[in-house]
DNA sequence: CACTTGTTCTAGTAGCACTAGAACAACTAG
DNA sequence: CTAGTTGTTCTAGTGCTACTAGAACAAGTG
């Protein structure tokens, strides 16, 4: 898996890169017992802090999506379940309607997460 | 219209008062030309200061959502065009979806936000 | 004219994100 | 068993952002 990070984007790079593994794993391009890189190679391969690497892995831990394991590294746990087909679908979906009527990324996401609460 | 924060929200209180411009527009709770209250107001009746409501004016103006204008304070300038019915309708449809295979909402927010990219 | 309300400026505080380096503990592989 | 790998924990420092505070000002309202 490759990741992208981007220093400017106003979000934190550690919430940036467990968005990415979140994505991953629901897309089915990551599946249960894939190892994820080990948090010194991959800093380093972004040029980052070893800590802002780790803190993504243990955001990921705390939502139970990768166990962390010393010597093993950070291991994806669980894998989407069900047909992932149909969320994606809605994604798209919703993502499509937004564009149609114009509405603003940030007012989709702000409805979005009002639905979600 | 019920402004609402949490400041340990981990989410800038701004963000939070444009967020919910954004959804009453949407929604047709705010109309054009309906008047949003007084900075100096809202900021004493959040026990807020007043610099955070007006940046949160000022995004909203930035986004071309409301006019501000001094003496007469900030009016809702762009109403939702078209049938904003089906955009919700998608909202809730992905939310649902989300609820069914137990999707974080944290993952489904990624998903949106990669797709409209 | 008095009043309302956004605009702009200065200034200070607190917390978070990120970096840096080090020592340590658990696990793997030869 | 030994050497190497990799997460865990701790301390510490820097820079930026959010928020607060107070004041003077400008444009519009009634």
């Amino acid at each position: 898996m490759i990741f992208r990070i981007d220093p400017t984007a106003g979000v934190p790079l550690y919430e940036q890169l467990a968005a990415q593994v979140r994505v991953g794993i629901s897309r089915g391009e990551l599946t249960t017992g894939e190892r994820l890189p080990a948090a010194r190679d991959l800093a380093d391969s972004l040029d980052v802090n070893v800590h802002t690497v780790l803190k993504a892995y243990q955001l990921l831990r705390d939502d139970g999506l990768v166990e962390l394991r010393r010597g093993r590294g950070a291991v994806v746990a669980a894998t989407a379940t069900g047909d992932t087909a149909a969320l994606h679908a809605a994604v798209r979906a919703l993502a499509d309607e937004a564009a149609r009527l114009g509405t603003s990324p940030q007012t989709v996401i702000s409805l979005l997460e009002e639905q979600l609460r």
